[in-house]
DNA sequence: CGACACATGTAACACGTTACATGATTTG
DNA sequence: CAAATCATGTAACGTGTTACATGTGTCG
């Protein structure tokens, strides 16, 4: 969604054709994300399909220019209005792995906490290298900003590695094992409690 | 990917039916991702084309229960072996929305940052009630490993917005303001600085 | 000329997600 | 009986991602 919302975006400061929409937001996103220049146009025909967006005229030089529509305005304007809700939180790959890996009996939890922990630690000394050499200007500036989100995440990656590791070593071995549950469920329905409204 | 992973390392403890698997997942995941049952026989179907898992025997009450191969056996154990990768960064729905809307002219990010923290910060508080319910026993524990995991992030969401918003406040009104770039880039083979190996 | 970047586009796929259809079973 | 859950399954869709085909213009 980030994706296409951010090619909204952008399309609402003026035409553009489809490298100069991936250039613009590889600009103001610090370069961190490069996007495959074919999922621009795959975005674009998505964008008019849903009437965001608009195939304009065509350049001297051959580029195709692309307009935003006025419900496409709106949804921009939707899009800065409102903040990020993560549904209920998205999965965390990590975590999910992490918490099934914990409860499986024949698996060595905090050996993977401890090898994940390495490649994140790198990863951070990675992060703050580039943070370290971050150019000036606005987009350096934009750049940053990026940057130290993934830092910031970063960070509380290991944090949250280490918490781990604490909380398996104060535990006896296995005391996260789940075997597969034998109950049979009964179907039909269940005893509620009270009597409900009406 | 973490879906599907998970539940073929269930299926890797024994064969399941479909309810069952999505209960253990929830079971082993501390309810905190629900998943719509349909998915399940969705990525069953999936594992089964990649050779992954089989559909097998059916139960006297009607379960359909599927097992693991052998290539899905080595699947799970590749998956245990080795980190999460994140390629170069999970896109940060967040980060990216931040960083493209600071760079529109017209745009007030700071606002922007503040009402996202309000909501961060709420779902981070109501993250902590969830930490303090957590229950006991295994299935308490790989659940409260899941919420701190959400809690460490949520955290770290915060002290990057804060920190976001005192970038931006020590940077005049528009610092971050990118206008469309109209540079032409010049077709062709672009001027290499030195000369290459061979 | 050949390599390479610019530029547009197509086709397929992956995973996740949801809506829907169907039926059995149990309980109020 | 009606309602709710258990249970299986199908069909469609959305975004993101990649591979591929095609062509143009420039520079060495």
């Amino acid at each position: 969604m980030s994706v296409r919302q951010s090619l909204l975006a952008i399309l609402d400061q003026g035409p553009c054709y489809g490298y100069q929409l991936r250039a613009e937001f590889e600009r103001r996103t610090g370069g961190t994300w490069p996007l495959n220049v074919g999922q621009i146009y795959n975005t674009l025909d998505r964008l008019e399909r849903d009437g965001l967006a608009a195939k304009g005229d065509t350049d001297e030089q051959g580029h195709v220019y692309w307009q935003i529509t006025d419900a496409g305005r709106a949804d921009v304007q939707r899009w800065l209005g409102a903040p990020v809700e993560r549904p209920s939180a998205t999965r965390d790959e990590l975590a999910v792995k992490l918490a099934v890996a914990a409860t499986l009996p024949g698996v060595d939890a905090r050996a993977l906490v401890r090898a994940q922990r390495t490649v994140s630690a790198a990863r951070l000394a990675a992060l703050t290298r580039t943070a370290r050499t971050e150019q000036g200007g606005p987009e350096g500036l934009a750049g940053a900003l990026v940057v130290d989100a993934l830092v910031f995440a970063a960070e509380a990656e290991l944090r949250w590695l280490d918490h781990a590791e604490q909380r398996l070593a104060d535990q006896p071995a296995n005391a996260f094992a789940l075997e597969l549950s034998d109950e049979r469920p009964k179907r039909g329905r269940p005893v509620r409690a009270e009597a409900s409204a009406a």
